[in-house]
DNA sequence: CTCAGCTCCTGCGGGC
DNA sequence: TGCCCGCAGGAGCTGA
């Protein structure tokens, strides 16, 4: 379920029962997810202490005291949920109230004070290593992503330099997590149709003031979409953590032949195939 | 170097 | 009820 907002939800639903707690035992219950665990993770692991619970791209990072760096990724499929019930008025604490393991219940963690966190990851897309924490910056996985799309380094001048020269479609690129980081198919296709830019156009056609709107509106894409799915998380993580990806509203994705929700304008919503992934836009407002 | 296409894997919904 | 097909939030790799 992950793009960048589902990422930092994730984060912060896992924080109280993760960050500052020691992880007791790491109970691996297969050798890999897409690619081979490192061969002692689960020891690693075992009696760690999580010292911050951070995000990246989308990228869960926990700085482990022993100076590495548990890096997870969720692939297509992938959840993290926490269980056990937090114990009344102590902070931290938690009740042993576990539902049973489901299928691809793959790596669980168990944390001092009681809770679990599960990873659950049907289609195995996702990933787990470990690296020196003052390594990770040339961690393979991670030493090409771009900027942070709510950070201060991405902004129309950078993405105007990006995108230079670039024929290729402007959806394709804002996917190049080399460009930006942290955008998917779901988020591309909003903040494409909030600026009012077709997915097909080239990206090097497209004026300045035109990506000063469509970093602001990825900004204001992503930054929404974390507001949501925060206060999901809350109603929700007394029962199982899990937040709907589909509750957020999109105004285009998956809506094809439904009306364009662009106030003023009565187009309706198509889908095209690039580069073997559905694009949603609205042709009548989007150039 | 760039870029499109293929690939990993499981599950779900629709059509017959 | 069951079977087959297409499609799904990611992204590394290959080969042109």
């Amino acid at each position: 379920m992950p793009e960048l907002p589902e990422v930092e939800t994730v984060r912060r639903g896992l924080l109280p029962a993760m960050e500052g707690a020691v992880i007791e035992r790491a109970e691996l219950r297969r050798a890999d997810l897409r690619w081979p665990f490192p061969s002692d993770m689960a020891a690693r692991l075992t009696g760690a202490r999580v010292l911050a619970l951070r995000r990246r791209s989308k990228y869960l990072l926990a700085d482990l005291d022993r100076s590495e760096t548990l890096i997870v990724h969720l692939g297509m499929s992938g959840r993290m949920t926490v269980s056990g019930v937090p114990a009344p008025h102590v902070p931290g604490k938690f009740h042993f109230d576990h539902p049973a393991l489901e299928k691809h219940d793959h790596v669980i963690f168990h944390m001092e004070g009681g809770a679990r966190v599960t990873f659950n990851d049907p289609r195995r897309f996702g990933a787990m290593d470990l690296c020196a924490t003052d390594a990770q910056g040339s961690h393979k996985l991670l030493a090409l992503i771009g900027p942070e799309p709510l950070g201060n380094s991405f902004n129309a001048a950078y993405l105007a330099a990006q995108l230079a020269g670039k024929r290729t479609p402007i959806k394709a690129a804002l996917l190049d997590q080399r460009i930006v980081a942290g955008l998917g198919n779901i988020y591309v296709c909003e903040a494409l149709h909030r600026a009012s830019i077709h997915p097909a156009r080239a990206a090097h056609r497209i004026g300045a003031a035109r990506l000063e709107r469509l970093v602001r509106e990825i900004r204001a894409t992503l930054t929404e979409a974390i507001a949501a799915g925060g206060s999901s998380l809350r109603d929700y993580r007394q029962a199982d953590g899990a937040l709907g990806y589909f509750q957020h509203g999109f105004k285009v994705y998956g809506r094809e032949a439904q009306p364009c929700q662009q106030p003023g304008c009565a187009g309706t919503v198509r889908r095209i195939v690039q580069s073997g992934r559905s694009s949603f836009y609205c042709a009548t407002c989007q150039r």
